[in-house]
Order: structure tokens, then sequence, then C-alpha cells
DNA sequence: AAGATGGACAACCGCCTTTTA
DNA sequence: ATAAAAGGCGGTTGTCCATCT
């Protein structure tokens, strides 16, 4: 069945609405209500079709809509109710009150979408990404001053370095806090399969990116929700409670990492680094070359998986030289 | 200073479902 | 029961504005 336009499209007015316009139709609306949009137009006098005047009522001058930035905890339901029902933006935008569908259509395009690729999740299936992006991560990472301005090959992968380590330390601490703290769990496979290993390598990065980054490893329920499911941030919290470890008033866990035996480098510094110059590697032509001359390949029970992230960033660097 | 670029958001388009006569 | 109108929805485009080069 071929439906007839609603409208002369040629003759109606299109594109932003003019002050005046938008008077025009909250009057009549108030006075005559909402509905009736194809009849609407021509009696308020407005030359604009009429799912145009239902749109611009409904997306931006109903009385009822709450303008203005989201706030986290709207941010934190909008992810959540998406990984519940996907696309289903007007849907989501009954949880949200004084927000539209389009509203939080375009919020989650351009900010939240964003956020969880950079965090390596995917914002469709909301899992930690197999593929996991790292040239974002390595632009985040410079975006907070982690590696800021460097552009020898060796100093960066010396700097990614850092950051493996750096997790790998805060995973190893986290475990072992938690392993310490429950005479049943005896190895990290056990706890692993409870908390689930690409959560916590999620967390832990997140973590490592925050820019006051301390020597304690926070999984703040943000980070979490933006990945997981709720029972998934359940199941850490339960695990917290049970277990003594402080909880934040954002339901964030705190694993404070001098609590746990110090089997690994307590700083970056004292972690085991090669003592060469970096002066002597300023003519390596590559980041693959890089690498090599580092050794990363040889990252001693790497269980978590971040040799494979060394390598995927020594497979892009040779990709793209 | 000016053009290019990119982010944010409003608005539109086309299809689908529901309602109404 | 059926067709047309109305409304709803999600994807996409257009416009504005700030920042960058």
């Amino acid at each position: 069945m071929v439906r007839a336009p609603c409208c002369d499209e040629t003759k109606v007015k299109k594109g932003p609405w003019t002050t005046e316009e938008d008077e025009i139709l909250k009057e009549y609306i108030e006075t005559h209500g909402p509905g009736k949009w194809r009849d609407l137009p021509k009696k308020a006098g407005l030359n604009r079709c009429g799912k145009s005047c239902r749109l611009r009522w409904t997306n931006y001058l109903r009385p009822d809509i709450k303008r203005g930035k989201f706030t986290d905890d709207e941010e934190r339901l909008i992810i959540h109710l998406h990984s519940v029902l996907g696309n289903k933006w007007s849907m989501i935008a009954t949880k949200l009150a004084g927000r539209t569908d389009n509203e939080i259509k375009n919020y989650w395009n351009t900010h939240i979408r964003k956020k969880l690729l950079m965090m390596g999740i995917d914002p469709v299936t909301h899992r930690q990404r197999t593929d996991l992006d790292l040239p974002n991560l390595i632009t985040v990472a410079n975006k907070l001053n982690l590696c800021n301005n460097i552009t020898n090959p060796f100093e960066s992968a010396l700097r990614l370095q850092d950051v493996a380590n750096l997790a790998r330390m805060q995973l190893n601490n986290v475990l072992l806090q938690a392993i310490s703290q429950d005479p049943l769990l005896t190895n990290v496979d056990a706890l692993s399969s409870i908390l689930g290993i690409n959560a916590l390598q999620t967390g832990l990065v997140s973590s490592l990116l925050q820019p006051n980054f301390s020597n304690s490893c926070i999984f703040s329920s943000n980070a979490l929700n933006q990945g997981f499911d709720v029972s998934y941030e359940d199941q850490i919290c339960s695990l917290g409670s049970e277990r003594n470890i402080p909880c934040g008033t954002d339901g964030s866990l705190v694993f404070n990492t001098s609590q746990a035996p110090p089997l690994v480098a307590a700083s970056p510094e004292e972690m085991a680094q090669p003592t060469v110059s970096l002066s002597a590697y300023s003519n390596l032509s590559n980041l693959s070359e890089a690498t090599e001359q580092l050794n990363l390949s040889d990252l001693a029970d790497d269980n978590f998986g971040w040799k494979d992230i060394l390598d995927q960033l020594s497979r892009c660097s040779t990709t793209k030289s």
C-alpha cells in the first residue's frame, strides 16, 4: 500500500525552527492540546509539515523535558538499559524522566559509544572486544599524558610496557588480596572463574588511564557499568563485602594494593626494565624492532594476555610503517 | 585572520505499527 | 475486514559552533 505524503513537501518549510514558530506551536498546543498533527499546521498558521510539528513538540518544546548535561547516574542507567534493550531508544527514554529518545540516542552516539570503544568495550555487545583497539588505547593514554610527546618507537614500547606491567602488577595484587582473604580460594583460576578475568583487565586498564592513578586499584561502579551487566557488578560487590574489601559510596570496590603481599614490584621504577640508554635506540626504524630489542615477548607468567597486547601493538606498528 | 575540521545536537526521512472510520 | 491516517521509531543528515592549522 502506497502511503500518501502527510503534506506537500515542496511547499512546507524545513530546517531549524525559529523562536516565532516555536511560540506559535506552543501556544496552539497549550490551547488545543497535542494531536491531530496533520491539521495542526494549517489551524495554527504554520508553514510546516505536521510530522515536523510533532517532532518539534515531543523532542524540544514539551514542558516536561529536562535539558542540560546528562548526570553520571543517567549515563550509567542508559548503558545498563542499552545492554538489556539494545537500540530501543524510546523504551530507554521511558526510564529516564524528562529525556527524549532522540536526546538519548544522540548522547549515546556522540559520547557513550566512543567512551566504550576507548575502553575496549564493544558498544553493541557490551563485552570486551576481542580485537583490542590498541591505537585507540594509545590515543587515550596520550591524551592523559601517559605517553605524551613520544615519537621514538622505543620509548613508545617502553611506556606501553610500563602500562602493561602496571596493569599486570595491579591485577596480581588484586587477585592475591582477594585470595588472601578467602581460604577457599586457593588459586587464581578459581577467583578468575568467579570474577571473570576480562572484567578485571578492563577495570585495570581504565584505572590505569585515570590521571590520578595511585597505588590502589579502583573498580568504580561507573567503569563496571560501562562494560558489564549489573549482575556482574553485584557479583563483585558481594564478593567485596564478603571479604571486607572497602566499598565506596558509589558502590565501587577499592583494593588497596599496599595491603597485598609485595610479590611484584611496587612501582614502575622498581619493575625490571632493561638498563639501556634511550639514545642507543633512537635510530630504530619501527616499533617491532624496538620491542624485539626490549625482549618484550619474554614477559614471564603472562596469564592475562598482556603479551598479546604488546604483540598486537607491534603488528599495528609494522602495518602502519 | 581565515579556511578546514570535527563534535554536538536538532531535524528529517522512510519504514513500521497502531488506530480509526 | 479493510484501507487510510496517524503516530512511533531508529537511522541518517544538516547545521551550528568551537577548535585547530
